[in-house]
DNA sequence: TATGCACTCATACTAAAGTACCAAAATCCC
DNA sequence: GGGATTTTGGTACTTTAGTATGAGTGCATA
């Protein structure tokens, strides 16, 4: 926001400057009002450009909006979601126990549940179905 | 490519507008200078600002640009790279095997490679570390 | 209360995945 | 031509992953 107002400011005080120019040129007798023209248009192009840089940069961060009622539309549990997020940073059925204090046979059964629901035949396939529903960051 | 002469095409006329209409308020007596300035500024400020919204609106798609140096310096081959995108797709090694026309066993040789190149136990986690090193598409 | 749902866990399998070790072609490069 | 690297493939084995089935617990709610 406050960048926003110091690009502002800078474009008004270009503008002033310009002006400035433009009369100059002309009253000492029409020494190049295009070059001026020019100057002028070059600089607002540039301006215009680096605006809007700085704005659609913001963006590609949160770029990733995880879609939570595609989460509740294909039945998926909080523990099992929860389960889905370990798979997808590389973790293995014992591992994933390990971190939630449950036994590997629940970790299973979650997995073959999100399987289902995801309708993939093996975890690499379900994370790759899960990012394409927007369900996990990419 | 074609858009971006169609704009810079559209850029040039606008400007050769602006110089007539330039020369005409100054032949005229003076008119309105400023206004032309003032116009100017503004055309080639939304131009600009059009012209980067285009540019940058291409971007998010192949947001994600593969670092093939990385690649190298891990010293993974073509072939084992080609098997770690179909690892990353959810492809099982028989599935690859069938796709690049090769017997499991291969695969499974390729794989393994990988999975020590990646330093990873497990093909999610290589997935995962590749991700993380821009080697593959998120 | 009982009915359903989420979560838990176990057993017994089958199917993949991954390791270790070896080795023959094929390709590249000096 | 010959060495290095890549690609290919095999066997034998261990480890994970995944399926099928059944069952107990807790919790909300009709």
């Amino acid at each position: 926001m406050k960048k926003t107002i110091f690009v502002f400011s800078a474009l008004i005080i270009a503008l002033l400057v310009l002006f400035q120019l433009g009369k100059y040129s002309y009253v000492s007798g029409n020494l190049s009002i295009e070059i001026a023209i020019a100057a002028i248009a070059i600089v607002f192009f540039v301006i215009g450009v680096f605006i809007n840089r700085k704005t659609l940069r913001q963006k590609p961060e949160n770029r990733t909006t995880i879609n939570h009622e595609k989460i509740e539309q294909l039945g998926i549990s909080e523990r099992e979601y929860e389960v889905l997020v370990h798979i997808s940073k590389g973790l293995s059925n014992k591992e994933i126990a390990n971190r939630l204090f449950v036994s590997e046979s629940t970790i299973k059964t979650h997995v073959s549940n999100l399987l289902v629901k995801l309708d993939a035949k093996r975890r690499t396939q379900a994370i790759q179905n899960a990012r394409s529903l927007q369900i996990l960051a990419a």
